[in-house]
RNA sequence: GGGCCGUUAGCUCAACUAGGCAGAGCAGCUGACUCUUAAUCAGGAGGUUAUAGGUUCGAUUCCUAUACGGCCCA
């Protein structure tokens, strides 16, 4: 359809006729001296500039142009910013300038000249030269509107970028906030590490897995689900402080909330506590708040949100009964609670356990009501089978969540490091899938075996960075924080 | 998986409720124009209406299926 397109046949011809002139259409010798933003702080600094003497060699795409008979203004933008040019003839010449009016918005050029202000104030770029850098052969999108199409803007989220500022500021805003979290990790003597995406067996979540196959080993694999058990086996190997912001993958169902790949921050602390954590977590989302966003509240969506700790901590039970409405009673009767959950429509399937249902119960009843940081605490322990029993109440862990914006954004707990346990809670989990639940945990010998050598008494969390980006970025769909979201093929690409 | 909505020119949208020659702005093209900034003025061009069927004298419009997307629910 589209190489029939008048407008893309156009500029193959105008790129043909180029190149019969002995132009270079993507020559890559031209060198720049100053970006946009480099030029804008000359000005401001030096004299030369204002009085017309300093030369600038710039480069970048034509964004917008205004033509007239023997003179043209254009904006160009390079990765630091946009500024107008201003190309005349008796500045370059008559040649020139003919190739000159053969350049098309979406172009790149590269100019050598001066800056001047205009009448209205703008400072410009007077070009004494001029040359094309890259010919764009498709036009971009509408100069006004930009691109809206959802669809379009995600399958091609270059055009996104090029068109729409506040998708490309999301993205900025989205690495400032990755390289935030790294600082407050690095300062705090914590090591990033790499573990296997690969896994034998998955292990860290309740999650489906994808499944791969290793050729040459002759090995079936599992993307991870999350990185948990191999940086507990660092910690093992005596990395005390580690963390790791990289992608997990789970095989479930595409949402607005959910992506199949996504990022975790996972890092994990020896001879520390999940209450130590939670201390952490404040100071941490205070940290990155504040350096992105210069304060420590924002709004999202309806609210405004307020990071400043501390926040409010309460048990999975008090949260399910104040802000759930679930009577006491029945909190630990499997009968009542499936009535209790069929009587607010809330389908629980297979033969769940009480945990499990609490958590169902929480997940539709409470967690949509927590819009202010809060964190959600001692979480039974048959939905929890990596983390440490309470030492007061064994049907209890030392395991918390954090909830911001009415979604889940942390979880973390004091780990179990009691292999004997551990592997007993794989068992429980085995059992669990063979009853028929398949996002249950696989037993894994292996970290058992790890465990048996030891593990200090270690806290550990895992952060939803997509999920903070969005509360950050006031998003609405994971889709406008990830910068190529999973799509279904098309027809064309289908074979 | 279910419900609702959408898909029309390169892009943004009309033509809906009532089936009757598919329109506009921007971009592009021709011409004019050396301080414009959504430049302006004049002219001309651009369409397999997502795909495949059906109803009808006639379908962008009504019906069915499919593909892709969005929102909501599970």
């Amino acid at each position: 359809m589209d190489e029939t397109s008048e407008v893309i046949r156009r500029r193959h011809e105008k790129a043909r006729a180029l190149a019969d002139e002995d132009i270079d259409l993507y020559p890559n010798d031209f060198k720049v001296s100053h970006t946009v933003e480099a030029v804008r702080k000359h000005i401001d600094q030096l004299a030369d500039a204002v009085d017309g003497t300093a030369m600038f060699a710039m480069a970048g795409r034509i964004v917008g142009l205004r033509s007239f008979g023997k003179a043209a203004f254009f904006h160009f933008r390079d990765y630091t910013g946009q500024l107008q040019a201003y190309v005349k003839q008796d500045e370059i010449g008559r040649q020139p300038y003919a190739l000159f009016k053969q350049f098309d918005v979406g172009d790149f050029i590269g100019i050598k000249g001066v800056v001047f202000q205009t009448k209205t104030g703008e400072w410009t770029l007077l070009a004494k030269e001029i040359r094309l850098l890259c010919k764009a052969i498709r036009p971009l999108p509408e100069k006004f509107h930009g691109l809206r199409d959802p669809e379009k803007r995600y399958r091609q989220r270059y055009l996104d970028l090029v068109m729409n500022p506040n998708v490309r500021d999301i993205f900025i805003k989205r690495a400032h906030i990755v390289q935030a979290f790294r600082n407050f990790f690095l300062e705090r003597s914590f090591m990033e590490v790499e573990t296997p995406m690969m896994q034998p067996i998955p292990g860290g979540a309740e999650a489906t897995p994808f499944e791969t196959f290793h050729d040459a080993l002759g090995m079936g694999l599992f993307l991870r689900i999350a990185p948990e058990l191999y940086l507990k086996r660092l910690v093992i190997g005596g990395f005390d402080r580690v963390f790791e912001i990289n992608r997990s993958f789970r095989n479930e169902g595409v949402s607005s909330q959910h992506n199949p790949e996504f990022t975790m921050l996972e890092f994990y602390q020896a001879y520390a506590t999940h209450k130590d954590l939670m201390s952490l977590t404040e100071e941490m989302f205070g940290f990155v708040t504040q350096q992105v966003l210069g304060e420590t509240h924002f709004k999202y969506q309806e609210n405004t949100i307020d990071m400043t700790g501390p926040w409010r901590r309460l048990t999975l039970k008090d949260a399910l009964i104040e802000l759930g409405g679930i009577d006491p009673s029945i909190l630990d009767d499997r009968e009542r609670l499936l009535d209790f959950a069929g009587s607010q429509g809330i389908e629980i399937r297979k033969a769940k356990r009480v945990g499990k249902i609490l958590a169902k119960l929480f997940d539709v009843l409470v967690e949509p009501k927590l819009i202010e940081p809060t964190f959600v605490v001692d979480y039974p322990v048959e939905i929890s089978p990596l983390a440490r029993r309470n030492s007061s109440d064994p049907n209890i862990t030392e395991r918390f969540e954090l909830f911001i914006g009415g979604r889940e954004i942390a979880n973390g707990f004091s780990e179990l490091n009691d292999p004997v346990d551990q592997r007993r809670r794989f068992l429980d989990q085995v059992a669990n899938r063979e009853a028929g639940d398949q996002e249950s945990h696989y037993m894994d010998e292996d970290y058992v075996m790890a465990l048996e050598y030891g593990m200090p008494p270690t806290a550990g969390e895992g952060v939803g960075i997509d999920r903070f980006v969005m509360l950050l970025t006031n998003a609405a769909s994971i889709r406008e924080v990830i910068l190529f979201p999973q799509l279904k093929r098309t027809g064309q690409q289908k074979k």
